[in-house]
DNA sequence: CATATGTTGTTAATAAAATAACAATATTGA
DNA sequence: TCAATATTGTTATTTTATTAACAACATATG
């Protein structure tokens, strides 16, 4: 699900989005490996399991600094653990939510996300019927909250899973009590300075490729 | 201009998928316009909005057939049908998911998928606790009811939403009662005959992105 | 021990996408 | 009416990503 946002970028040798994004996917094959005992796996097998070119493989993992053995291929431990560390997926990013709706109530309830680097410490919402809720251990505040605790917790990312409308000025509150980056679920674009990381999550991109194949070809 | 109606496999002038992802973001912003009761919009306000090239947003208009007016820009309302036209967003295609948890639940709930094509027409889940319940007029079946229910809907599309291990042999079952499409939620990579359409919307991969440039940039 | 082979990892070539350049033209306003 | 100009839409260029080619080499095997 991607759409390609604009980021400043002063490192040259910055890795490609592309390689970044199948990062994830490859360290979920692994750990399954990992559970049926593999030790080792090579680019060939890893490039089969998701029907592409085992170069490209080859080149996505080197990014992340790790060696292959000849003839052997790569150890899956390792590959687990270095790309782990390279994603800052260890690192339990502390996080905002804002929406305690269908979809923001799923993402608080779902543990996985902790082993992929995001911890959500707070949910805020504006319907007394889910405000002081606490869901898997994370509060819901009235959005008044917000300023004392972004002081307090020091956070710097924050979670859009408002209706569309409210997407801006959720945004501009961010901004405005020092969020950094911001995780937009709406299909909305937000506006915001330019020194703020945005990422959309658009559900919409991906149903407008699925429709477009299914239609056409 | 070239009006590029044809998507088939054959076709030299297929849409980028770039493009196409970008489409329903174009969209949205659209209908906020028309909201605001904007008539007309130009490339440059339209890239400007989402921090983009204007040429690039023009080449992506042009795809969908539509055209614009010299010093005017586009019209909304046309823009809006044209779009909606080209991503098949109203044709309602029906869907089955399997695994009505916290995602699942989430997105049978959310009402504006409809505007964006899809119409989920039945969940499935192996919890007791889940199985028979009804959510927004969608019924929840019991696995074994897919065979059924399959022959009797006609429907192409199923999405997943069912914990990582279970991801695969939902695929399967998909697969073998003549499902077309596939939107897999989960982290795992599934593995499926050629003619089947694959789609994985991955969080893992934008928390990947953003954690990479709070952190590395 | 020596040779054949599978695999990494690098460099080169190709393909795809984004950006730039610019020509055409409809609209505005003098 | 006519020149100035904003905007579309095409073509060319540049940038980025993917694929291909291949050299290096560790391992297995005879
Ligand atoms: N539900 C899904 O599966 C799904 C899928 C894709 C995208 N989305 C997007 O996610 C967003 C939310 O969808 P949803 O289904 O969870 O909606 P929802 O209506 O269930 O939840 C929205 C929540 O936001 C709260 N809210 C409203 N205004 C607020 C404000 N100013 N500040 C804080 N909270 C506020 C509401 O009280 C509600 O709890 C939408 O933009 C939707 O497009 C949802
Ligand atoms: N919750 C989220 O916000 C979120 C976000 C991103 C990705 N995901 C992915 O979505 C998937 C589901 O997450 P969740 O939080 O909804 O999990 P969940 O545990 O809440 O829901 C899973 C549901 O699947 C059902 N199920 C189990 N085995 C099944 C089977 N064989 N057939 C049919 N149904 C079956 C369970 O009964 C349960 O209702 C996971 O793979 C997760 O990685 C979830």
């Amino acid at each position: 699900m991607r759409i390609r946002t604009s980021n400043g970028k002063g490192d040259i040798n910055q890795i490609p989005e592309p390689t970044l994004r199948r990062l994830p996917g490859y360290l979920s094959f692994f750990k399954s490996l990992k559970i049926n005992n593999v030790e080792f796996v090579s680019s060939g097998q890893i490039a089969a399991n998701f029907k592409m070119d085992s170069t490209l493989v080859t080149k996505d993992l080197s990014y992340t600094g790790i060696k292959g053995r000849t003839k052997i291929g790569y150890n899956v431990n390792l590959l687990i653990d270095t790309i782990i560390q390279f994603l800052d997926f260890n690192s339990q990013e502390k996080a905002f939510l804002f929406g305690v709706g269908n979809l923001g109530r799923a993402l608080i309830k779902y543990q996985g996300l902790k082993s992929y680097g995001l911890h959500i410490v707070a949910g805020f919402d504006i319907d007394p019927a889910v405000v002081n809720n606490v869901l898997n251990d994370v509060k819901i505040h009235p959005i008044d909250e917000f300023r004392d605790l972004s002081r307090k917790m020091n956070v710097r990312l924050g979670i859009i899973t408002t209706p569309d409308a409210k997407a801006q000025e959720i945004a501009d509150l961010m901004v405005a009590w020092g969020i950094k980056a911001i995780w937009n679920f709406t299909p909305q674009s937000i506006k915001v300075p330019d020194n703020i990381i945005v990422e959309n999550t658009s559900v919409y991109s991906d149903l407008a490729v699925i429709l477009n194949r299914l239609n056409n070809q």
